[in-house]
Formats: C-alpha cells, sequence, structure tokens
DNA sequence: CGCAAAACTGTCGGTAGTGACAGGTTCGAA
DNA sequence: TTCGAACCTGTCACTACCGACAGTTTTGCG
C-alpha cells in the first residue's frame, strides 16, 4: 500500500512534536486519510449534561450550531454510546441501535454531510469523556473495507494527539497552582468525615482528643476555603484529595 | 508483510467476540506478535495507592512477588508515567527519564526477563486506571523498529480486549443493582448541601420549607445507607449522582 | 377511579458541628 | 539557634443537624 508511508510519517510527527496544534492534525488526518470531517470533544460528564473542557471540529458552524439547537446532543446514539464504553463507534451500527436518532442523520444528511465515520473513546486520566470522531470522505460501501484497514491507524493518532493537547494542559495548570496543600492529618480526619465518623469517633480512631480532630477539620475547611464539613467532603472527594471508600 | 493478516484475523476476533478471557487473549496475542509477556491492569488511583480491581499477567508468580516485596511499584517510572498521561510508555524511555528506577530493570534481569517493551494506557469511561503492558521477546536492536511498525496493531487490540473486560464487568453489575435511585428533589438537596448551603438556605433557594429539605436529606441518606450528610456528599460524588461544582 | 410514589410540612429533644477565645509541643530547614 | 509549620489541647456559646413522632397534597400510571 502507499499509504503506509504518509502514516508512518504523521506517527512520526505526532510522537516527536511537543504540541500538535487541533487544525495542523486534522489537516494532517485529510491530507493522510480520506476523511471528510473530525470533531474531538473533552469534556466532564455529569449526570445533568456536559461540562465541556476542548471542542475542536472542522464542521463549520452552521452544521454545529444546527446539531446543538435541535438538542441532538440528547439523541445523539453515537454520544452514548462514547460515554458508555471504551469501544470505538461506528456511526452506522449506532444508527441502527437506535432508531429513534433517525432525526439527527435525516438532517445530517441535509446540510450535505456523509454518515459513514467511526467514532474513538480515548483515554482520561481523570474522571472526564474524551473522544476523536472521524467523518469518511467516500461512497458508503468503501468505507466499511476502508475503516477495517486503517482503524489502528486512527486509534494510535488520535491517542497521540490527545496526549499531546492534556500535556500541554498539564503545563499550563502547574503555573497557576495557588492555594496550599492539606497536611496528613487534615486529610485523615477529612478522610474519616467522608465515611460518615463524628469528631468524637474521629479522635477515637486516631487515637487524639475531639477538640483536635475539629482543629484539623478547620484548617481543613479554611484551606479548601469552604463553609461545611459537607462541603469540604464534595471538594475532596472531587479533586481527589481522600483514599478512603 | 505477512504479519498483516494475521493482524486482521485477530482485529476480528477482538471486534466480534464477546468477552475474550485474558488467557486467551494473550495465548492470541502472544501467537501474533513477537512478545514474550503481558500484563492487563485495571484499578482505580487514590494518593495512596492503587485499588486494583483486575490483574492478569503471564509473569509466572515469582516475578510479580519479586515486584512487590521490593516495593517496586512505588519507583516504576512506567506506572508514573502511565498514571499521569495517556501516552504510550516504551520502557527504556521511562529508564533513561528516572535513574532512581535502576534496581528495578537489574531485577528483571537477574530473573531472565527483557527489559523492552511498551504500556499502552487505556480509555476509562470512570475514574480508573487501565493499562497494558507488552513486553518484546526480540533483540534489543530490533525492537524500536518493531515497536513503530506494530504500536498501532497493539494499541488498537488492547482497546478492543479493555472493552471487552468492562462490558462483561458492566453486565455483571447491572443484576445486583439494589437500592432504589434518588428523586429529584433528593438529588437537588444533596447538591446544595455539598455546595455548603445549610437546610435553611437550600429552603429558601428551592422556594421550600427547612423541613422539607429535612426530608429530602433523611431519605437521601437512608436510600446511600449512609449516616451524615457529609457522608452522602462523598457517596454522590463518588458516584456521580450530583453535579454542581 | 384507585393506588403508589413523590413532594411537602409541623414539632420535639438530643447530639454534632462551628467559630472564637487562648494556649503548648515537636521537628526540620534556614 | 531561630523560625515556621505541623501537631496537639482546652472552654464557651451558638447554630446546625438528625431521628422519630405524625401527618397532607400532588402527580402519574394502570
Amino acid at each position: 500500500m502507499t499509504d503506509q508511508q504518509a502514516f508512518f510519517d504523521l506517527l512520526d510527527i505526532m510522537e516527536n512534536e511537543k504540541l500538535v496544534e487541533p487544525t495542523r492534525f486534522f489537516d494532517l488526518m485529510r491530507g493522510t486519510f480520506s476523511i471528510a470531517n473530525l470533531l474531538y470533544l473533552d469534556a466532564d460528564v455529569f449526570p445533568a449534561g456536559l461540562a465541556i473542557h476542548r471542542l475542536h471540529h472542522t464542521l463549520g458552524a452552521n452544521s454545529l450550531r444546527a446539531y446543538m439547537d435541535a438538542g441532538f446532543q440528547r439523541i445523539d446514539p453515537v454520544l452514548k454510546m462514547a460515554i458508555g464504553g471504551v469501544r470505538p463507534v461506528d456511526w452506522a451500527t449506532a444508527r441502527k441501535l437506535h432508531p429513534e436518532s433517525e432525526p439527527l442523520f435525516a438532517t445530517a444528511a441535509d446540510l450535505g454531510h456523509k454518515l459513514d465515520g467511526v467514532t474513538l473513546p480515548l483515554p482520561t486520566p481523570t474522571r472526564r469523556l474524551a473522544f476523536l470522531a472521524i467523518q469518511a470522505d467516500m461512497p458508503t460501501e468503501e468505507w466499511p473495507a476502508y475503516k477495517r484497514c486503517h482503524l489502528r491507524d486512527f486509534q494510535i493518532l488520535a491517542n497521540l494527539f490527545h496526549a499531546s493537547l492534556l500535556e500541554n494542559d498539564n503545563r499550563i495548570q502547574l503555573s497557576d497552582h495557588c492555594g496550599k496543600s492539606l497536611t496528613h492529618r487534615e486529610t485523615e480526619v477529612l478522610s474519616w468525615a467522608a465515611a460518615g465518623k463524628s469528631y468524637w469517633e474521629i479522635g477515637t480512631i486516631l487515637g487524639i482528643s475531639e477538640r483536635t480532630v475539629r482543629f484539623f477539620m478547620t484548617n481543613a475547611r479554611r484551606k479548601l476555603n469552604v463553609v461545611s464539613n459537607s462541603q469540604a467532603v464534595a471538594q475532596a472527594v472531587r479533586r481527589d484529595l481522600i483514599s478512603t471508600l
């Protein structure tokens, strides 16, 4: 195959460059493969919805606005399957499994979009959702074979692109790291509070006075900038500051 | 290349079979690629350490015991890099970056292990760490070219194996899903408590009496099987039942 | 309609959490 | 050695939380 060299060139770029800008990555992908569009999403998942961290795509403002305006994110079967699992989701498969999503595919077709593609879930070190959606640029009958051949290429390149963005995020976050961290004892009492223990119980467990437990808890509340133990525990759990299950 | 067909055969198996047992996957991988050993880990990450969910490997009990006894998990640079990032970690690279880990590599060599390999972080829908470590079975000088050629194969197959195990876990968990879920109001009240609001404040915010807030909170505590609001909030945050930041 | 689940409210009494007062000890880094 | 950070303790007054009592109203579904 003649694609082989192009893939390896792209692999080298993704492995060696510190930060690959989304637009550049998208251009490289479209230059190397028969891809119509790409969409990269990195978000927090809540029952109520998504808190989007990063969103990059080549779809154009119109398509995305139409998608959001119609509330398609609530019925999008690809999104559902990507959130729930870690397996690459083929759009045609998702469409077949979720007939209620027909309006979405109909609208997409109206806007001139191809309906073949695959969405690749990506590794996330913290609790997040991330994926790269790839839209095919070829007749529908050619797509399955093309996907079979190149899925591995897409996956590794998507992973490396994702890694590049995450590593860049980390670099930025390291600098604005204000706010003191909790001491060992503060973490400890917070953990026991999260386990439902009272001050008196915690004091007994740790072999210190109830008053001292209160002292640590007060310090923890101050450091976390919160007003109640419940709020402190919520923060601590969200920020992975405490361990006990 | 003659490997190509073998890869695609394996790809078909991983895509189509519901559950691929670890031993079977490992055998298939070793039959297809020049791999000495594999190790798959799925765990929760806490500051204090790892809570292992699944661990499958082909190393033999001796090697793993030696690893744990020596406390190598605390200095293992591969582990560190896999936890912190999402990029495939080459063992030789990790070794170079973390000179303090020499004892680990020395011991591994003593036990007759090759020191070439790569560890692939895997997508995790919840907050977890998962990876597949692959140990090369070839002379060191051949490994870089082999890895470059097959990294994409490893990654996609690892993802599919991981997906297969996770989906099986989900199936099991669905059946023993006892305990009622929280109502809308219970979730709402819990969210405000996690934000540090008192009963009276929550009542004012939601336009209901303080007593009613207490009622919902009591129900939430009972349903979550906990004894304090702090514990309820901890559970709710851990189980993603509440959203507010 | 009937029924169940959710939403809502009141009061009492005990326990737990919270802030502000005012200290002492111990250990490691400058 | 001096200094700061972490660790530890006591008391007072106030507020918040929590369980148990005993209800009413609304909503959705068969």
